[in-house]
DNA sequence: GGTAGCGTTGAATCGTTGA
DNA sequence: ATCAACGATTCAACGCTAC
């Protein structure tokens, strides 16, 4: 049981991409810009890759992936003798030189990495790092180095963490993943609407209460074994796509594992590349993403946000006679009046300009939404002229 | 009322140092072993000193502190001006001390710090340093490279945290404390059965819920404004040292600031030596700490944890799996009907928002709870989403 | 004397679009 | 590229005032 599972239904839902109207598995899409430079034209979605991750992002186009996930292994597979996530492994090594050689071949693999994510980004992307306090925050220091814009830590509090057993320490009982923008100026999406509504109306916060991937969701051999050590629930991932990526985005995963990044990005209607260097995972991913049936669009697409609702010029309520010329109008506590204009422009005293500088100007602000400060007299009460706007905007969506 | 009042009485009570029989203040002791290497043979034991950390530290014998706890500058880089809606102007921290002209310089105070708080270190020691995502990954990974052996990351959940008026990120709602030995092989504190019997006998986790240091706590000068910008809360202070320090330790804070770490030193029968560069802050600091009553103590247990009914997103039911996205949503007499989205919002019609918003424009009222509004269809009959709620509680206190 | 209501505030890397 | 206009955006705790 888990978010990817429907409850009413056992029926295929074949999602349509809805930017593009393409079937969104198994077909490659074009990466137009990219023909010019006589680079590579396709972009392998939808897909495992087997290989080495930093060598299969240099075979990739740079700028055409929107989103990065990663989950970096802790220790170095490449190097063999790195330090493990549990300090058993670690003997009291006391060579100054030793440590540094082993954190720096960490660092160097992790740069290689993250620098070759950053190449294929688009110059709006963003990423996603997890990690514990065994490797997070070398990765984040060179994430920063790199360029990459930090905007928030999140923290995945673990709702059944293993406990300490020794009782040496507190109980390690969560997470780390770092989102960051390709560079600071980036436009990165971000569904802050869609994330209040689903938390009662409250911002979401930081910190993010969520089980570990256990029961039937957690991928098992025939032998009952689990396939892949640290399979991410689901749920962290879908709370990732849907807060930081719209449906048709392509989303990346450097280190695919059992592919937890390509069942969700499936069901929610993004795209997926995925990485991995072990045939074995990659299998198990493949078999998996198969099986898994994306959600009616419906059940994700992105809702219209008020940053992305049409432009409405306060000329259009006098022009639809919702307002009338030289009617007034007051703030909520009717302390401030100014008199509507043919021309849609507000006059108070001598003054004139739009709703928003006469807003401002009664204020005595630097600036002001006219649209949520002003109000008209009403049989019924004041009424706010952001009221009157979603009038207009009804009536241009019905047309 | 902070962590350190005393509400029943208000006789002062001076505190014995358990293991020394020395009252706690204003007697430097001796460092015996440091005799032998005609090294200084005092500690400015509960005292203030008015200077640059790094050279202080280079004046204090080697191996003569337990604990270190550090809330160095953050380096915020923030850009202009922040509103909040209501056009109120955030009070930045802008202050000197937290510029710096790049990550290498920020780098470089950092080693040189965290050098010499190692070198003052008893074998034993260990160190604490607190941190946002601005900084902390940046000293982790040079704590690491220093030779500290980090033990536990610890969350700082913020009760009250500023929201983000821009509605661009999640609430920055937590800061992050690295808690780390001098070195692999240190054999530090930890007082397990105290933090664990503090906790209604659960192992504490590494996630702490705690307010923001407000009111009567927060040190305010004569025009009531704020003595320093970043003060922390006696309680984290007191969480810290309760689990990683005996009675009578020598608790080093190389930013002393308005002193957190002596009142709370002092009122748990700790010693502390603070640094501070700014003879306002240690003037304060200084003032502060002289009005403190130690605690018998007997009298202190650890914080409380907060015991009210946590607020459980909608999403959550989601993300649990004991409601499905793209699944009705009825009330009780099931003449509306609205779908559940992966995001945790409800959409009717072509209206998506939150479980209330959605309940509210159904009945075309104003408001509505949607806990007790909305039901799902289940074999036994309607299912009221409350109900859910209750059972998605009973986990998070099981936990 | 309670309490409802209003104002203030907290370590913050907090726009977008079109001319 | 720069500039100006548009217009979107907050949660919990505390303290003071009015009733």
């Amino acid at each position: 049981m888990g978010i990817l599972r429907t409850g009413t239904t056992s029926a295929a839902v074949r999602i349509q991409v809805p930017r593009t109207g393409r079937p969104a598995l198994q077909s490659p899409i074009k990466a137009p810009r990219l023909e010019a430079a006589g680079l590579p034209l396709e972009l392998p979605l939808d897909q495992v890759l087997v290989g080495d991750c930093v060598a299969a992002l240099e075979r990739l186009p740079p700028a055409s992936v929107d989103l990065v996930f990663a989950d970096p292994p802790y220790n170095l597979q490449l190097g063999g003798d790195l330090r493990r996530p549990d300090d058993s492994l670690v003997d009291a090594v006391d060579d100054d030189w030793d440590k540094f050689s082993s954190f720096a071949d960490y660092d160097a693999f992790t740069r290689a990495w993250l620098a070759a994510c950053r190449r294929v980004l688009k110059p709006d992307g963003a990423l996603w790092v997890i990690g514990s306090y065994h490797n997070i925050f070398r990765v984040g220091a060179i994430l920063q180095d790199l360029g990459f814009w930090m905007l928030n830590d999140i923290v995945w509090r673990k709702a059944n963490p293993m406990p300490n057993f020794r009782g040496r320490r507190f109980t390690n009982a969560h997470e780390t993943l770092i989102w960051a923008a390709r560079g600071a100026s980036s436009k990165y999406t971000f569904h802050y609407e869609a994330l209040k509504g689903g938390n009662d109306d409250l911002q979401m916060r930081s910190d993010w209460y969520l089980p570990l991937c256990t029961g039937e969701e957690r991928l098992k051999d025939e032998a009952g074994a689990k396939v892949h050590p640290t399979q991410k629930p689901e749920a962290l991932l879908a709370r990732v796509m849907l807060s930081a990526s719209n449906p048709g985005d392509v989303i990346l995963d450097p280190f695919f594992g059992t592919g937890t990044t390509g069942a969700v990005a499936k069901a929610l209607g993004r795209r997926f590349i995925g990485l991995e260097r072990d045939p074995v995972y990659a299998a198990a991913a493949r078999k998996r993403i198969a099986a898994i049936e994306p959600l009616p669009p419906e059940a994700y697409s992105t809702a219209p946000s008020k940053r992305s609702e049409p432009r409405v010029p306060f000329l259009s309520l006098v022009e639809a006679g919702l307002v009338k010329a030289g009617e007034s109008v007051t703030d909520e506590k009717r302390r401030h009046k100014a008199t509507i204009r043919a021309d849609g422009t507000l006059m108070l005293g001598p003054a004139v300009g739009s709703i928003h500088k006469v807003g401002a100007l009664a204020q005595g602000l630097p600036s002001c939404n006219g649209w949520t400060f002003w109000h008209v007299e009403r049989p019924a009460g004041l009424m706010l002229l952001d009221v009157l706007r979603g009038e207009i905007r009804a009536q241009m969506a019905a047309a």
